[in-house]
DNA sequence: CTTGGAATGTCAACAACACTGACATAAAAT
DNA sequence: ATTTTATGTCAGTGTTGTTGACATTCCAAG
C-alpha cells in the first residue's frame, strides 16, 4: 500500500489519489441520499428541488428580498423569478413591497408556505439526525470541518451570513 | 476565532433542530464547490454533469455494462443513452458488444476519453486534497463517516461494490 | 425449430430548470 | 433630467431527467 512511509509528517495525511476518490464518490452518493426524501415530498405537490431551496432560504431569513435569494442560490434572476411566481400563485410564499425602498420586494413565507418547509426540513432533519446519531459528535464536527473547507470562498461568506443573522436578528 | 462555539470538545450529540439545520446548509454549499471546477472544465467542451458521472464510473469500472451503470447512477436507461451516444460520436467512450451475452454493451474510456477524466479528477482531487488538508485526518474520517450514514442503504452497497472491485479486479 | 417472454439497448417526444439576451417598469441616486 | 439599481417578463436554448414505442438478443417451453 501506499503508507509505507509512516514515519514522516506527511504520512499522517493519507491523500492518495484512490482516497480521494473515495470521498468523491462518497460526497455523490450521499448527496443522492440527501435530497432523496425531500424529492418525493416536492413531487407530490407538483415542485422542484428549485422550489425547496427557495422556500428554504426564505424561511431561512425572512424578508429578504430577491436580489438577495439571488446571491445565496447561485442562479439567474429569471430561474429564480419562474419559481417564486409559481410559489406566490399557490399561496405559499407572501411578497411585500419595501418600505424604505420601494423597488425591493420582501419575502416571506404564508402559513401553508410554513407547513410545506416544515414537512421538508423534518424529512431531511430525519436523515440528518440518524446520521450523526450513528458516527457520533466527533465526526459530525469532522463532517462540518470538510465541508465548509470544501466552499468556494463566496459561499463561506454566504454561510456565515445565514449563521450570523439568525443569532442577532 | 470564528470557528464554532462549541463543536469539538463535548461528547455530547447537539441534536438540536437549528444544528441539524446548519448541516444541510453545509451540504448544499459544499457540494456546490464540489462541482463548480469540473463543471468549468466540462463547459469547455460542451458536456454536463451527467457525462462526467458516466466518465467517472466507466473509468472506475472498464468494460461495465449499461445496465450496470445505469443502477449505480440512478438514472433511466433512456437518459444515460443520450449521454453515452455523444460520448462515443466523440471518440471518447468505447463499446463493445458482450461476447458470453450480445445484448450487453460493454463501456471503455479511449485514451481522449481517459485525458479528459484525468483533467476531471485532477481539478476535483486538488479541492477535495486542499479541504483534507486543512482540517486534518480525524475530521476527514468524520467526514466519511457521515456521508456513508447519509446514504440510502441502495447506494451504500453501490459504494462498497465500486471499493471492493477495484482491490480484486 | 419455432415461438413467446424477458432482458437489453435505441429512438422520439416531452417536462423541469438552468442559461443568455433583450426589454419594461419603478424608484432611488446623482 | 439622467443614470443606476432592483425587479419582472418574454423569447430562445441547452442539459438532463422522464415516458412510450420499438428493435435486438437470449433463453426456455412447446
Amino acid at each position: 500500500m501506499a503508507t509505507s512511509n509512516r514515519s514522516t509528517g506527511e504520512a499522517l495525511l493519507f491523500l492518495t489519489d484512490e482516497q480521494l476518490r473515495q470521498g468523491i464518490e462518497a460526497m455523490f452518493f450521499a448527496y443522492r441520499g440527501f435530497t432523496a426524501d425531500p424529492d418525493r415530498i416536492l413531487d407530490k405537490y407538483g415542485y422542484g428541488r428549485a422550489h425547496h431551496r427557495a422556500i428554504h432560504f426564505i424561511n431561512c431569513v425572512p424578508g429578504t428580498t430577491v436580489n438577495n435569494l439571488l446571491h445565496i442560490l447561485g442562479v439567474t434572476k429569471q430561474s429564480l423569478n419562474r419559481v417564486l411566481r409559481s410559489l406566490i400563485e399557490d399561496g405559499l410564499v407572501e411578497v411585500q413591497v419595501g418600505e424604505k425602498d420601494r423597488r425591493e420586494r420582501h419575502l416571506y413565507l404564508t402559513e401553508t408556505g410554513q407547513s410545506l418547509e416544515q414537512e421538508l426540513s423534518n424529512a431531511q432533519r430525519a436523515r440528518m439526525r440518524s446520521a450523526y446519531r450513528d458516527v457520533g459528535a466527533d465526526a459530525v464536527s469532522g463532517f462540518r470541518q470538510v465541508l465548509e473547507a470544501m466552499m468556494d470562498p463566496e459561499m463561506k461568506r454566504a454561510y456565515w451570513k445565514l449563521r450570523d443573522n439568525e443569532g442577532t436578528d
